[in-house]
DNA sequence: AAGTGGTCTAGACCACGGC
DNA sequence: CCGTGGTCTAGACCACTTC
């Protein structure tokens, strides 16, 4: 008789069975709010034991894809919107202003040891952290970022065309790798007149 | 014979054995990197199945109370900090404060209707956001900030001892219940050289 | 009553890491 | 080799929601 496969094509059952809803999901088949198959369906669908079943839903529902309610069934979940997330400098200005064509100063700093010929990569238009994570292999984590209010110094002013004086908020952003090592250290002025920095916070 | 309990007690036997886990790390009991005992151990020690057992340490994981490594065992994790928590007014201060007794404006918008009283409640010291916890059942759950930098008008000038035109960090904090529903817009002038706002960002 | 998710059993085999 | 976590079975009963 045929040997039973399980998951020997390189895939557990459980996430053949997650990728088929996510297909459903991102193909616009499934829309938020809808109801996905019950873990019995799956079970019987996909040939498995309810348990493996169940563990396809239920990490999918601690990815955010679905909602499970008890009594009543599992449906998709409304997409959700990213916050405090770590962007790269053309995102973050988007993100960050308030309007197109900006004023922002930048200075950033690498170690030249670690990241050897970044200075005549060009930089031009595409993402550093891009670069970063194609050319270095850098695994980007996360980014601790300090931000106050500062006037405006006399070349500065000049470079963001402003008054001296004039109040601009100043962000210093230091970039970890996931594993937590300082990869680079940005420091950002931005005219408040055209620059709101956004957050979410949770309980 | 004796009836098996299971979960009659009230509570289910992975969360009995997921609350043995924790005590024993609050304790001191177990510390980061220390091993916590293997699925294997804990369902003899508790007298249930492997996936029970399973199950206690895998959703401890989640919350990132301990760390599983396949063919090594689990380990207790390192504490979480906490970044972009939502937190009350005198939290805020010790965690934007670069000094004590520092120089903060805030107003404070309620809907009346929703917050009777909430005038004559005495917010001396007490945590804005515990009195809305306890008093009104309001379950806090995040809040969406903007930040800009402004310069200091004349009364807030005075009010904080600066210089008119100081640069002066304005947050302005929309507060959301677990529910989505709007609680409280606060508006807050910071001195600048004596706050700092601290975020991190994820990739 | 019927259907859903939540908990649980008593095993099994696989994949991985260290000895 | 042995112990670890990862996947999986074929069921069971419970708790909850809707009809």
């Amino acid at each position: 008789m045929a040997e039973k496969q399980k998951h020997r094509n390189g895939m557990p059952a459980y996430q053949r069975i997650q990728s088929t809803i996510r297909k459903r999901i991102e193909s616009g088949q499934l829309r938020t709010g809808d109801p996905v198959a019950s873990e019995r369906d799956l079970a019987k669908i996909h040939q498995v034991s309810l348990m493996t079943a169940r563990h396809a839903l239920a990490t999918l529902e601690q990815e955010g894809i679905v909602e499970r309610r008890r009594g009543i069934g599992t449906f998709v979940a409304a997409p959700k919107i990213h916050f405090n997330k770590l962007m790269s400098y053309t995102e973050q200005m988007a993100s960050r202003s308030l309007t197109a064509g900006s004023h922002i100063l930048f200075a950033s700093y690498f170690s030249s040891a670690e990241f050897p010929n970044l200075l005549s990569t060009p930089l031009n238009r595409e993402s550093l952290f891009k670069i970063l994570e194609r050319e270095y292999q850098v695994e980007l984590g996360y980014a601790d970022e300090e931000v106050d209010a500062t006037a405006a110094d006399a070349r500065t002013a000049e470079l963001l065309c402003v008054p001296r004086g004039e109040p601009l908020m100043r962000i210093s952003q230091l970039v970890y790798s996931t594993k937590g090592k300082a990869i680079t250290y940005v420091l950002g002025f931005y005219r408040s007149d055209r620059h709101k920095l956004m957050i979410r916070r949770f309980r």
